[in-house]
DNA sequence: TTGACCAATCAAGAAAACTTGATATTATCC
DNA sequence: GGATAATATCAAGTTTTCTTGATTGGTCAA
């Protein structure tokens, strides 16, 4: 017999943990109406370049944000898209409604 | 002039840290229509136990799951409040509706 | 082309998270 | 009480993630 398929959670662990960092949170707050350039966020944030890099990065590779270039700035906004995955991974994740009654245990 | 204040992170990122690992996903996954006791878990997921508990500590200090002892063994359920709590974080986190025009630069 | 500026990357170290095997704790059964 | 079972905790090692300072790459302007 077939063992049981598992749902596959790489992508939502992924996701959620690209959004488990207090940094990343603000920076996502301070693009949620409309993008801005890393200069920007670095004022804003008070915290060191490389750093702010290294979030936006983290960031990005989740499919969080996307980023653009015009001359010397960089340009980074929220990716709709991906919030609404995340909504619907979570979604997926809540207790089912019809609370059912405690099961027989099928083992100890 | 005081600086502006800024939304406090700390529990949303450790609410969603908590949801950043596979195998808490899969445990969360396990409980969603009910309450199970540890050895079902352990029985379920393949893992050794210590690492199990592990990670139910690190859900149950989230507030994503409960747990209750019976006898000996003890039962863990999900939270509900917790869910609907991690939607309220993530919706405010979410892209503003109208697209605002790109807003002059504040620096650089 | 040189210099200045914005941002990414790198290397090294620090900190946090996770895994594992051994041990402790709590409850039950004989 | 003593044995046993379910679960938690601990200590040690490993891996991953994050931070920092230095360096590099790309763009613009003089």
């Amino acid at each position: 017999m077939a063992t049981a398929a598992r749902t596959d959670y790489s992508r939502a662990a992924r996701l959620f943990h690209a959004l488990s960092d207090e940094i990343r949170l603000e920076v996502i707050d301070l693009l949620r109406d409309g993008e801005r350039c890393v200069c920007e966020l670095t004022d804003a944030l008070d915290i060191a370049q490389p750093r702010l890099s290294w979030h936006l990065k983290a960031l990005k590779e989740a499919g969080i944000l996307t980023d653009r270039r015009e001359g010397r700035w960089v340009y980074y906004a929220l990716a709709r898209d991906t919030f609404e995955e995340a909504e619907a991974l979570l979604s997926v994740l809540k207790p089912n409604a019809r609370r059912l009654p405690t099961r027989g245990s099928s083992c100890c």
